[in-house]
RNA sequence: GCCCCCGUAGCUCAACUGGAUAGAGCAGCGCACUUCUAAUGCGCAGGUUGCAGGUUCGAGUCCUGCCGGGGGUACCA
């Protein structure tokens, strides 16, 4: 958990006075109480609140040295349980050589309850529950309703952080191998700029190598290479493919190819860099169609590093790392064996004299760490190049070439079809990303046409775009990303369960309810939120973990969290929906009011929530 | 062979980084619509968390060994 500075000044503050305990949540009320609204101390939400509380109850019970202790504070897991849980009394039993009981009963003693909590009580082994009172969580809420962030603050400290993600090859089309990528390093960017940090993405694109050779030597011996547009890519590539595999003449010819374009031949160069720049134009359109943040100036292509290989090696050799082994520029990571169990090496230099994939990540990581001043670099690649990382990281930290900055592989499972093998076509063909959006786009229209027969023209076709774009993305983050999942349109467009439809519906749902109303959704705000149903009360704390949420999905780089969260939230709208009226004539003006409040708190949060997977919101479908 | 990942209800997936009685959706059965959009909600049923040990107040989660699946394992990325 991390705070802004006048949130952590404030928290050193409360902690060190207090010693015996004070009563600190009335004195934050109290600051509050002139104005007549609830809602506390500034950016002070209410689980930061809580936790004030135990670590000064705690404070007050066994001193400073618990001053910065971790209260192992959150919500219940099941409401007879209380509202908030506080774990740390089995820890700290261990610690103090007391049973966690009397350990639970000390902190409880010294619990300031003020107007935040309204109930304590000790169970089971020494588990703390905590009772929030009704106006603690009426506060909760309004202070979210009043901050453009929902409650979480921007860090105090932001890093510079590179997320490398995407990468697809250029003169070949982009396919589903390349959406897992694409959609989760996206998510993962955006959840990292939204707490504040400093984020720069970096496509590391295929655009060197043995490849080439075939593709400009059949470009150039076909006159393709002068025209304005080279076309089709694909059947370019598998034009060339053909050639190289049947023609050994031509394999030849295409192999001195590669030495020209290394050589820097300006008629090589000047066919590769027209490759190069047309696949750039096309990644930029599948982008902007998929909605992801990447920029044609975020590409540092594989050529990028080109002229730092050298020095690489040089420096490796310089360190003392480069070993010479059957011809080959090595170095041998520890903890790494080859199938006889020898010591496997990572090579950096091939026999010939040329580089391979292990020698652009060493540069790469160079450049980010020295250029870039990257803290934390993540690699959102195939879970298949575990070893690859494994090895590059752990050479890169031996020859020091990363001094504070972590680097973590971000490793994810493949697509599956519903036979549980690769997501293939029928023929067997891998899959287009562009025939996988089309499809999504054109399956939602018909998902939600049938729903709502009203739904026509551009309306629908906006609403398909969202919904299916959205489906999409949601089927491939909701689920724990490290596992292969099963590739399923009817269950990634289900309006029921834990789908991106479903989601959707909750926030037109509420739009609905301020339509009807003929309420701005904009421009409503509300000093008369009240927590007294259940449902509301539900609803409410879970609106309340959003903050957390989005720490965690930062801190483990899982957004399936914020799935998980968001389809917890929308489950509560929807009992909230089904048990309290809103607009209904018999309810008070008041408790209208405070509901609709509750309804446009739901609304932004799931905007907010899926617009950092990358999903969009539509108010009707 | 060695290393890494995975194994949870019939199916698809969760389980808040070791917390209380392992939860959802689908499929099955039964309820609730002159509606704030039933695109929903409620209930029933469904489990020896692959197996066997271990660590501790407490294990789906950590450790060890098996079983099963996937991946990697010297000049592709």
């Amino acid at each position: 958990m991390r705070y802004c500075k006048q949130e952590r000044s404030r928290r050193e503050a409360i902690v060190s006075q207090i010693c015996p305990a004070r009563p600190i949540c009335a004195e934050i009320f109290a600051a509050d109480a002139h104005t007549g609204r609830y809602y506390a101390w500034p950016m002070a939400d209410v689980t930061t609140q809580l936790k004030d509380v135990l670590s000064a109850a705690l404070v007050a019970a066994y001193g400073d040295a618990y001053a910065n202790a971790d209260p192992m504070l959150g919500p219940a897991n099941n409401p007879k349980f209380g509202d908030y849980q506080a774990n740390l009394a089995m820890k700290l039993g261990k610690q103090l050589g007391k049973p966690p009981r009397e350990v639970a009963q000390a902190v409880v003693d010294r619990v300031e309850m003020g107007e935040l909590i309204e109930e304590v009580e000790i169970a089971g082994p020494g588990f703390i529950n905590l009772h929030l009172s009704a106006r603690a969580l009426a506060s909760a809420a309004h202070a979210m309703l009043g901050d453009d962030r929902l409650g979480v603050p921007a860090l105090d400290e932001p890093q510079t952080v590179v997320v490398d993600y995407s990468s697809p090859n250029v003169a070949k089309e982009m396919h589903v191998g390349h959406l897992r990528s694409t959609v989760i390093g996206d998510a993962i960017a955006r959840v990292l700029t939204f707490q504040g940090h400093n984020v720069i993405r970096q496509n590391h694109v295929g655009d060197w190598g043995t490849q080439f050779g075939m593709l400009i030597e059949h470009l150039l011996e076909t006159g393709q290479a002068e025209q304005e547009s080279l076309g089709d890519l694909t059947k370019l590539y598998k034009e060339s493919k053909k050639r190289f595999d049947a023609e050994p003449d031509f394999a030849e010819r295409a192999k001195q190819r590669v030495v020209a374009l290394q050589g820097g031949d300006e008629a090589t160069l000047a066919a590769w860099k027209k490759l190069v720049s047309q696949s750039e134009t096309y990644f930029a359109s599948i982008y902007q169609r998929m909605g992801v943040l990447l920029e044609p100036g975020d590409i540092r292509g594989e050529s990028f590093y080109n002229d730092k290989l050298p020095g690489v090696v040089d420096r490796l050799k310089q360190d003392g790392k480069l070993e010479t082994s059957q011809g080959a520029g090595v170095v041998f990571v520890e903890g790494f064996s080859d199938k006889d169990g020898d010591p496997l090496p990572m090579i950096v230099q091939k026999s010939d004299g040329g580089y391979l994939y292990a020698t652009t990540d060493l540069a790469a990581i160079r450049y980010r760490v020295d250029e870039l001043k990257a803290s934390r670099i993540v690699y959102v690649t195939d879970a298949r190049q575990s070893q690859h990382f494994a090895m590059a990281f752990r050479a890169a930290e031996d020859a020091g070439w990363f001094g504070h900055a972590s680097l973590e592989h971000v490793p994810f499972g493949t697509v599956m079809g519903e036979d549980g093998k690769p997501f293939k076509t029928r023929d067997g063909d891998v899959v287009r990303l562009v025939d996988l959006i089309d499809e999504a786009e054109s399956r939602a229209i018909t998902v939600c046409k049938e729903k709502n027969p009203e739904l026509t023209g551009e309306e629908a076709d906006h609403v398909g775009r969202v919904v299916g774009l959205g489906s999409l993305k949601y089927a491939d983050l909701s689920s724990d990303r490290v596992k292969d999942y099963k590739f399923s349109w009817d269950r990634m467009l289900a309006l029921d369960g834990n789908t991106a439809p479903y989601l959707i519906n909750a926030y037109v749902r509420v739009h609905g309810i301020f339509r009807k109303g003929e309420i701005d959704f904009a421009g409503f705000t509300s000093d008369h939120v009240q927590v007294q149903e259940p449902a509301e009360k539900a609803l409410v704390l879970k609106l309340m973990q959003f903050g957390s949420t989005v720490d965690s999905v930062a801190d483990s780089l899982e957004p399936h969290r914020m799935c998980n969260y968001l389809y917890e939230l929308a489950s509560a709208f929807h009992k909230f929906f089904e048990s309290c009226p809103v607009l209904k004539s018999d309810v008070p003006l008041e408790i209208r009011e405070g509901r609709l409040a509750l309804c446009k708190l739901v609304a932004l949060t799931l905007e907010r929530g899926l617009g950092l997977l990358g999903i969009g919101v539509v108010e009707r479908m």
